[in-house]
DNA sequence: ACGCCTCCCGAACGTTGGTCGAGACTTCGC
DNA sequence: GCGAAGTCTCGACCAACGTTCGGGAGGCGT
């Protein structure tokens, strides 16, 4: 605490030098600088790896080889590397090919986007936020244009792409929380729920948290709202 | 570091006290135990004042009138009094009088979860977990027994539960991302989608971001589903 | 040679969630 | 009455976190 005299460590100071002191600074050579995008990459395999609380500044500096006060340059605050990680994955929800179905497009796109958030389990919980980036918005205005095919009226357009988007995410988000954070297992989830058949008849006698296949339920409540839709068409 | 011998503070020893030193500690009166119910509530209080950075241990013990540690005693971690207070708000959602309308049930019910999580803006965030609790449940079981009035199958019924609970979690985790954190206003939001008009036509001329009245869309959207799914019913 | 701009970092601050052991109040068996 | 066994509370402390500040190093133009 009282030693500041002697400035350890890296790169030393021009002045206040020591003779021969230039080789035990380690010359970090030349490498290519810390950029917004190998943040956000780096952000993004730490979220793979351990779940939204494994991202802190501190570690994201060690995996990019950097002090954490070097991440403040590039970037605001930890706020931005979420913005930007969360829209980082939502690049790789390939926009499919137009054709001439609309109903099959709006699908084929929320189901990628689906398994893109399923593949991420810690995005959808990163949702409560605005979601203004490029990518998002690139699928949103992919989405809604193939909507607006299927000849609806204005304010059921906006309704259609909302509520398509908002299944989407709300499905993402519950199927996450069995990937994420402290491990309860659905069995044992369910198991609870039996307990209480009593209290609970119709969730105990349908099993209700016990689920096969939930990509394949997610694309029948598509199939579903979908179906709804087309009662809403002019024709 | 060193210094341990002194017993400082509050209610001194028994067998170290101080003579006289009665007076000094201020013999806070038999209140009413702190409890989790307690804790529950203040809990909401905090988050629903200034959203979910406002809910801290610290906080809390200091509006209880509490030193922090003594939180955990009632409570194991701060995860538990998050998944306390995402219980306890949705008692307040009232479970509907069961009509003869399968439909109007299971609507009515819908639309208040979503309005009463409007209300918390900071709920929805939240729910990146396993959601459990007594009051969940009880409106899940009370929604899974107005569908299954519907007569669908039995896979069916489960993703109309599953898809209807997740477009309300959806929309109202969509909705809530402009109340909450730093703000942005969905006017800024959606001029800077207008002024990439270029990349993102249909969003901008539809005006994507910028709805008047979400909770009616939020109805239509939730009327959109249910129409779909009675092309599912049995006949 | 000088100053400017970019990029980076050591040190430190204030705050957070959480632990530990000790103390006090109550209750109960005796 | 008395001590042991809970029940409930707290002071002191810890590691880790997000973030700030001021400055040093290297490259570039002039």
């Amino acid at each position: 605490m009282e030693a500041k005299g002697l400035r350890a460590g890296g790169r030393g100071g021009r002045s206040g030098g020591v003779a021969g002191e230039v080789w035990l600074r380690e010359h970090k050579p030349n490498r290519d600088p810390l950029s917004r995008e190998r943040i956000t990459a780096a952000a993004v395999e730490l979220l793979d790896a351990n779940g939204s609380a494994a991202l802190t500044m501190r570690r994201l500096a060690e995996r990019l080889d950097v002090a954490p006060p070097t991440l403040y340059w590039h970037v605001k605050t930890k706020d931005d590397v979420l913005d930007l990680a969360l829209d980082a994955i939502f690049a790789e929800v390939a926009i499919p090919e137009r054709t001439a179905d609309w109903a099959v497009d709006a699908k084929t796109l929320v189901i990628r986007w689906h398994a893109t958030m399923v593949r991420h389990p810690w995005a959808p919980g990163l949702l409560g936020r605005p979601m203004l980036g490029p990518n998002v918005l690139a699928r949103t205005e992919f989405l809604q244009s193939a909507l607006e095919r299927a000849g609806l009226a204005k304010q059921v357009l906006s309704m259609a792409t909302h509520g398509l988007a908002n299944l989407t995410i709300g499905s993402a988000l519950t199927e996450s929380a069995w990937h994420t954070g402290p491990r309860i297992s659905q069995e044992s989830a369910s198991e609870h729920v039996r307990d209480k058949a009593a209290t609970y008849p119709t969730l105990a006698a349908n099993n209700h948290l016990a689920v096969m296949d939930r990509a394949a339920l997610f694309e029948e409540a598509v199939d579903c709202f979908l179906a709804g839709l087309r009662t809403r068409q002019h024709r």
